[in-house]
RNA sequence: GCGAUCGUAGCUCAGUUGGUUAGAGCGCCGGUUUGUGGUACCGGAGGUCGUGGGUUCGAGACCCAUCGAUCGCCCCA
C-alpha cells in the first residue's frame, strides 16, 4: 500500500518554522488590538464571481490561477485567493455599512495555482486588514502605522522598506494608463516578448518588468504625477504627511503598480532584498472602486495583506519556551506516582514532559538529553518510593517546582 | 505556463569509468558499563535507491517519461 502524498505547493510546517509562524500571527493579533480592528472569520470558498468580478477578468490571478470547481448542485465555486473580495462581499451581504467605518482583521489560508518556489504556495497564509467606508486619507495612513508597527514588533523592519505610490483616482489612472500604451507601443518591438503582451493586457505592469530590456524604457516612462488631479494629489499628500507625523518611513516608488484592478490612489509595498525572488512582505492599498463591482454602492475602503510564511521566513526559527521539568520514571511500578506528579505540575503551570518507555536504566540519561529548567527522577530504593530533582541553577521556577514535588510523598 | 538543478534508511549524506549481498553518522530499540546534567562499548530493527518504461550479460549510476522538491522567469503577499 502506497501512503498518498501531499498536494503540491502545499506545506505540513513543524517545529521552529511552525513556531514563528504562530508568533507572526501572535503578534498580528495583538497589534490589531490595539488599533481597534475586529476580528472576522471568512469562508475559504466563495461564488467563482465574487473574485472574477472584483479582481477582473483580465488578471493573471484569475484568468490562469484560481482553484475553481463546481459543486453537487453546480454551482461555480472558487477556493479563495485573497481576502478582499469575499470581505467586500460580506460586507454587501450582511449590513455591515451600518459599522462603517468598518476596521477589521482577519487570517487564514489562500489558494492560487502557481508554480511553487521559495515564499510562494499553493495553499499559503496571509494576514489580513482593511479599512470599509472611509474615504479619508487617515485611513490609509492608520493602516500603513499598523502594518509598520507590526513589522517592527516582529523585529524585522530593519530589513524592509515601505515602498509607497498613488495611482491617482479613477480618471487619473485611466488617463496615465493611455499615456504609457502610446509611449511604450512607440518602442514595442524592443520590449521584452512578456511586456509586448502586457501592453494589451496590463500596462502598468510593464513598470516593474525586471527585463533589462524593459527597464531602459521604463525610466523615461511617463509619469502618474503629470496625470494626477488636484484632489488625487492633494490625498497622496495627506497620506505622506500623516506618515511623517507618525514616524513611519517611506520610499516613493512611482512606478510601483499593482496587479489587481481594483486599486486606486494609494499602492504601497513592504519589501525585502532578503527572499529572494519574492521580496514583497506585505501590500495592499485602496480600493474605491471595488464595491461596484460587486454591485453595491460606492464605498471607500483601504486594506493590505501580509504572506504568514514570508514573515516568518524573516522573523527565523522561533524556539518555544524552555521546559520547566523532565520526569524520568526509572521503575515501572512508579508510572502512577509519575502521572500524579504529572498533573500536578501542570496544574499549577508549569510545563513538564515525563519519559516512562524504553529500557529503564535508559530513561534517565534520556531526560538529561532534554534540555530543562528541573530534571527529576522517580525510582525506588532503600526508602521506597523516591522523587529526586536537581537543577542547574537556582530559580524562582526550581524551588517552586521541587516544593510541589516534596507535597507528594509527604 | 517556461528554464535550471536535484530525488539513496526517520534525518544529514557517501556510493569510483555501469560489476558480488547498497553503506556511514545521527536518531530509534535492546544489552553491558556508568550511577545522576548530556559516559563508553556491543548488538538490532529500518531501503521495491521517488515512480514507470528503456538501453545492457548486468542499472542506485546511462536514456525517456512522470511525480515531487529547490532556485529563477512569470505572478503576487
Amino acid at each position: 500500500m502506497s501512503t498518498p502524498k501531499a498536494i503540491r505547493g502545499t506545506q505540513d510546517i513543524f517545529g521552529a518554522e511552525a513556531e514563528a509562524f504562530a508568533h507572526v500571527v501572535e503578534t498580528f493579533e495583538r497589534v490589531r488590538k490595539l488599533y481597534r480592528f475586529r476580528r472576522i472569520e471568512m469562508p475559504v470558498f466563495e461564488k467563482t464571481e465574487v473574485f472574477s468580478r472584483s479582481i477582473g477578468e483580465t488578471t493573471d490571478v484569475v484568468s490562469k490561477e484560481m482553484y475553481t470547481f463546481d459543486d453537487r448542485g453546480g454551482e461555480s465555486l472558487t477556493l479563495r485567493p485573497e481576502f478582499t473580495a469575499g470581505i467586500a462581499r460580506a460586507y454587501l451581504t450582511n449590513g455591515w455599512q451600518q459599522h462603517a467605518p468598518l476596521k477589521v482583521a482577519t487570517h487564514g489560508p489562500l489558494f492560487r495555482y502557481e508554480r511553487p518556489q521559495k515564499g510562494r504556495y499553493r495553499q499559503f497564509h496571509q494576514l489580513d486588514a482593511e479599512i470599509i467606508g472611509a474615504a479619508e486619507p487617515q485611513a490609509d495612513v492608520e493602516l500603513l502605522v499598523l502594518a509598520d508597527q507590526l513589522l517592527k514588533e516582529l523585529g524585522i523592519a530593519d530589513g524592509v522598506t515601505l515602498m509607497l505610490n498613488t495611482l491617482g483616482d479613477g480618471a487619473s489612472r485611466e488617463a496615465w494608463r493611455l499615456a504609457l500604451i502610446d509611449y511604450f507601443r512607440a518602442v514595442q518591438g524592443e520590449l521584452s516578448e512578456d511586456s509586448q503582451e502586457r501592453l494589451e493586457r496590463n500596462p502598468l505592469r510593464i513598470l516593474d518588468s525586471k527585463d533589462p530590456r524593459d527597464k531602459a524604457f521604463v525610466a523615461d516612462a511617463p509619469k502618474i504625477d503629470d496625470f494626477l488631479s488636484g484632489e488625487a494629489r492633494d490625498f497622496f499628500g495627506a497620506v505622506t504627511s500623516g506618515l511623517d507625523a507618525a514616524g513611519v518611513a517611506w520610499t516613493r516608488a512611482p512606478s510601483l503598480v499593482r496587479g489587481l484592478d481594483y486599486y486606486r490612489h494609494t499602492a504601497f509595498e513592504f519589501v525585502t532584498d532578503r527572499l529572494g525572488a519574492q521580496g514583497t512582505v506585505l501590500g495592499g492599498g485602496r480600493y474605491d472602486g471595488l464595491m461596484e463591482s460587486l454591485g453595491g454602492p460606492p464605498t471607500p475602503a483601504v486594506g493590505w495583506a501580509a504572506g504568514i510564511e514570508r514573515l516568518a521566513m524573516l522573523v527565523g526559527d522561533i524556539e518555544p519556551k524552555l521546559l520547566d521539568v523532565i520526569m524520568a520514571v526509572e521503575d515501572d511500578s512508579l508510572i502512577g506516582l509519575g502521572l500524579q506528579a504529572q498533573a500536578i505540575l501542570r496544574k499549577s503551570g508549569f510545563s513538564a514532559e515525563m519519559i516512562f518507555s524504553g529500557s529503564p536504566r535508559k530513561r534517565f540519561d534520556k531526560a538529561t538529553k532534554i534540555n530543562a529548567r528541573v530534571l527529576v527522577s522517580i525510582l525506588t530504593t532503600n526508602d521506597g518510593p523516591t522523587i529526586r530533582s536537581q537543577s542547574a541553577n537556582v530559580s524562582e521556577v526550581s524551588l517552586q517546582v521541587e516544593t510541589l514535588l516534596k507535597t507528594i510523598l509527604a
